[in-house]
DNA sequence: CGGGCCCTGGAT
DNA sequence: ATCCAGGGCCCG
C-alpha cells in the first residue's frame, strides 16, 4: 500500500525518465482509472497528447506531472496521479518491452488506439484479459507513450487510484508547493492536502497545536490529509508505537510535547522507510511495492497481532476502529 | 465526524 | 460463498 515513502520512490524513479519528454500517445484501457477526469477518457487524451513533462512533484500521497505546450509555456494544468491502494507506475524503455507484452495480431481491439495516434504495434498494450490474475499486465489501465520510445504504464489492480488533470493554483503560503515542484503552484485537487511531514515547510509544532484542538482519536487525526498528509494506516500505527501513544487518545488529551513527539515519530519512520525503499529501486522499473523492501523487515506494530512487542515483550493487539485495523502494544501504548 | 462507497482477488 | 484490506471522497 503506497504511502508517502513509496510515492516518493516513484517520484524519484519517474522523474529522470519523464522530465523533458513529450507525451505522444495516451491509451486508456479502463476508463475507470480516468473517472476523475473532466471530459472522461477522451478529455484526458486531449489534455495530455503533445504536452511536454517539465517536473514531477509530490505532496503527501498525491503525485503530479507539470506539463508544457510545444512552445514551452506551462499548460496551466497538471497530470494528477494517485496510486490508491494498488497503483503502480512503471517506466519501460522501448527495448525493455518483453515479447509477450507486444500485442499479438487481433489481441487488441481495432479501436483500442486513441484517435489520431498510430502507436507502433510493440507499444500497444495487451488485451486486459490476457494472463493470470497475478500478472500485473492484466491490470494495466493506462499507457502513456513518450517521444523517446519509452512508455509509462499505470497499473492498478483495485482501481482506487487514477490519472486526471487538474488546473494549477497558487499555494496559499507562497512557499514551494511540494517536493519536486519548481514554484508555488499546485493542482487544485491537491490544494486541500496539507504539507507532509517530510516537507521543510511543514510546521510540526503548529500541526501539534491543531491536533490538540480536536476531540477525535489521535490516529484518525494523523490520517486526516488536510491536517498533515502522507500518513496512512500502516505508518500511523508505526509512529504511534514509536512514540508510545495509544491510537484512541483524543487529540485534546495530548500535551504539546506528546503531540509533537508523535509527529516527529511520523517523520522518522517515513525517513527510514524512504531510505530503505530507495534500495529496491531499478532504473527501468519504478517499484511501488513497499512490501518487498521495507515492510517485511522493519515493521514493529502493523500486522503483528499476537507477536511480542520488541520493547517489552507484551503480545501486540489488534483493534478495529472506523473499519481500519489498529495494531499496538497494550503495555507501551497507554491511553491517557 | 463516522460510515458507506468505490474495487479486486486472496484468504477463510 | 463470503469476508476483508486499503485511501479518499461524499453523504448524512
Amino acid at each position: 500500500m503506497p504511502e508517502l515513502p513509496e510515492v516518493e520512490v516513484v517520484r524519484r524513479g519517474l522523474a529522470p525518465h519523464a522530465v523533458g519528454r513529450t507525451i505522444i500517445g495516451v491509451e486508456i484501457r479502463d476508463p475507470r482509472s480516468a473517472r476523475r477526469q473532466a471530459g472522461g477518457a477522451s478529455g484526458l487524451e486531449q489534455m495530455l497528447t503533445g504536452t511536454t513533462v517539465t517536473a514531477i512533484a509530490r505532496r503527501g500521497k498525491f503525485l503530479w506531472w507539470r506539463l508544457a505546450d510545444p512552445d514551452g509555456a506551462d499548460t496551466g494544468h497538471a497530470l494528477m496521479t494517485h496510486l490508491g491502494m494498488s497503483g503502480q507506475l512503471r517506466v519501460r524503455s522501448r527495448a525493455a518491452v518483453p515479447a509477450h507484452d507486444a500485442a499479438s495480431p487481433g489481441a487488441a481491439a481495432p479501436d483500442a488506439a486513441p484517435p489520431g495516434v498510430d502507436l507502433p504495434a510493440d507499444l500497444r498494450a495487451p488485451a486486459p484479459s490476457e494472463g493470470p490474475a497475478s500478472d500485473p499486465v492484466r491490470h494495466l489501465r493506462i499507457r502513456l507513450a513518450l517521444d523517446d520510445g519509452a512508455h509509462v504504464d499505470f497499473i492498478d489492480q483495485r482501481l482506487f487510484g487514477g490519472l486526471w488533470t487538474s488546473p494549477l493554483v497558487t499555494a496559499d503560503d507562497g512557499r514551494t508547493s511540494a517536493w519536486g515542484s519548481p514554484d508555488d503552484l499546485l493542482p487544485r485537487d491537491a490544494a486541500h492536502i496539507a504539507r507532509d511531514v517530510l516537507d521543510d515547510a511543514a510546521d510540526l509544532p503548529a500541526i501539534a497545536r491543531a491536533i490538540r484542538r480536536r476531540r477525535a482519536p489521535v490516529k484518525s487525526l494523523l490520517l486526516a490529509q488536510d491536517l498533515v498528509s502522507g500518513i496512512g494506516n500502516i505508518y500511523a500505527d508505526e509512529a504511534l508505537w514509536a512514540a508510545r501513544a495509544h491510537h484512541a487518545t483524543p487529540g485534546q488529551a495530548l500535551s504539546q510535547v506528546r503531540a509533537h513527539r508523535i509527529l516527529r515519530a511520523c517523520r522518522a519512520v517515513m525517513e527510514r522507510a524512504l531510505a530503505v525503499g530507495g534500495t529496491s529501486f531499478d532504473a527501468l522499473y519504478v517499484n511501488v511495492d513497499g512490501r518487498s523492501g521495507y515492510f517485511a523487515r522493519s515493521l514493529e506494530a502493523y500486522g503483528r497481532e499476537g507477536e511480542p512487542c520488541s520493547r517489552c515483550g507484551t503480545a501486540l493487539r489488534r483493534q478495529v476502529r472506523s473499519g481500519r485495523s489498529c495494531f499496538f502494544c497494550p503495555r507501551c501504548q497507554r491511553r491517557r
